[in-house]
RNA sequence: GGCUUGGUAGCUCAGUUGGUAGAGCAGAGGACUGAAAAUCCUUGUGUCGGCGGUUCAAUUCCGUCUCAAGCCA
């Protein structure tokens, strides 16, 4: 078993369609390392093409974990992921790691670790859902803010004011609380995290010639699918491009319409993402190949 | 050619019993600790189609022109 510090992992971040995946694979290839994958999408068995998914060949040249491995109607969390992750490192992986994906959320579970909170059951949750629905979002909120002062959950953001609820009354600390404590699943392993970017009329032509792929290749029989299954309410089935097309399944909408508003979702999440990774300066955005080689000798 | 209904924010449209206007969507910015490609927050000056007229005041009333859709010839 190698030391921890020859446990080398690169993050591999940036925006959806902004040729991560391209870069990671040639890397990982290139060192003889495997890739690993943190995309909230393409955990999901079925959903390869709409989440542009590694390709089989891709996978051939490189060993993949975490891709397609979850399958409806189960829903993938962060906890599950991190717990997922570590699980994978115990069996013969082959270093260094590509984490590779765009959804900022996850990386940061993964990085910073999470609350160290138990599931909460699903009853006591569904109480706190039930007294929102009864009493409205106002008293819940006044709650929220009676025992946690600096939290900064906002009253129409109910899901994150069930959950905080939730973590007070049955744990009995705030997330305030447990945000200053270091969490105990913090990234044990040497990392370093390589973004990717481009100007947004880069990425307009990528999502253009992306989408038409993807309708090109299949969406609508992967949407159809689970459709047809009864799994119209199940999560990723209302992420970008799944939920359009299901519109255009169920609306009857033109071809045309289904190209143009998958386009534009993918943009809207291009924006959200370079929110997200804005904020993170230890991101190193330039010198990718350089950057890792320093970090790999 | 005649009649009707429209022409208001990038788009779809509200509205002003005459005191220069507002929603949704789009766009921009932001938050984010077990749904995250989700959820939520902030952000709306535009010759109110053109030109005249009435009026202290017109996007709102009147006339006329123009464009669009529909109907009748």
């Amino acid at each position: 078993m190698a030391a921890l510090t020859d446990k080398k992992c690169i993050f591999v971040v940036g925006p959806t369609a902004s040729g991560k995946s391209a870069w990671a694979l040639e890397q990982a290839e290139k060192h003889g390392g495997s890739v690993v994958n943190i995309d909230s999408i393409q955990f999901y068995k079925g959903l390869e093409v709409g989440s542009a998914a590694p390709t089989r060949e891709d996978k051939h040249r490189v060993p993949h974990y975490l891709y397609s491995y979850v399958e409806a109607p189960y829903e993938m969390t962060a906890g599950k992921y991190i717990t997922d992750f570590y699980k994978l490192l115990e069996s013969e992986i082959k270093f260094p790691l590509f984490i590779t994906g765009g959804t900022g959320f996850y990386i940061q579970a993964l990085e910073k670790g999470m609350f160290d909170v138990e599931p909460v059951p699903e009853e006591f949750r569904q109480q706190i859902e039930d007294e929102l629905e009864k009493n409205g979002a106002e008293v819940l909120h006044q709650e929220l803010i009676s025992k946690d002062p600096q939290s900064k959950v906002h009253v129409n953001d109910h899901y994150r004011l069930v959950r905080a609820i939730e973590i007070i009354r049955y744990t009995g600390k705030t997330p305030s609380e447990l945000k200053s404590v270091q969490g105990k699943n913090i990234f044990p392993y040497p990392y370093i995290k390589i973004g990717f970017d481009f100007e947004k009329e880069i990425y307009k032509k990528r999502v253009a010639f992306r989408t038409k792929h993807l309708i090109a290749d299949g969406i609508i029989e992967e949407t159809k699918n689970f459709l047809d299954k009864g799994f119209a309410d199940w999560a990723p089935l209302h992420s970008v491009g799944y939920r359009e097309t299901a519109e255009f399944l169920n609306e009857g909408r033109c071809g045309e319409w289904l190209q143009e508003s998958i386009e534009q979702s993918t943009m809207q999440l291009i924006k959200k993402q370079k929110t997200w990774f804005r904020r993170d300066s230890s991101i190193l955005w330039s010198n990718h190949e350089s950057q890792l080689t320093d970090f790999l000798s």
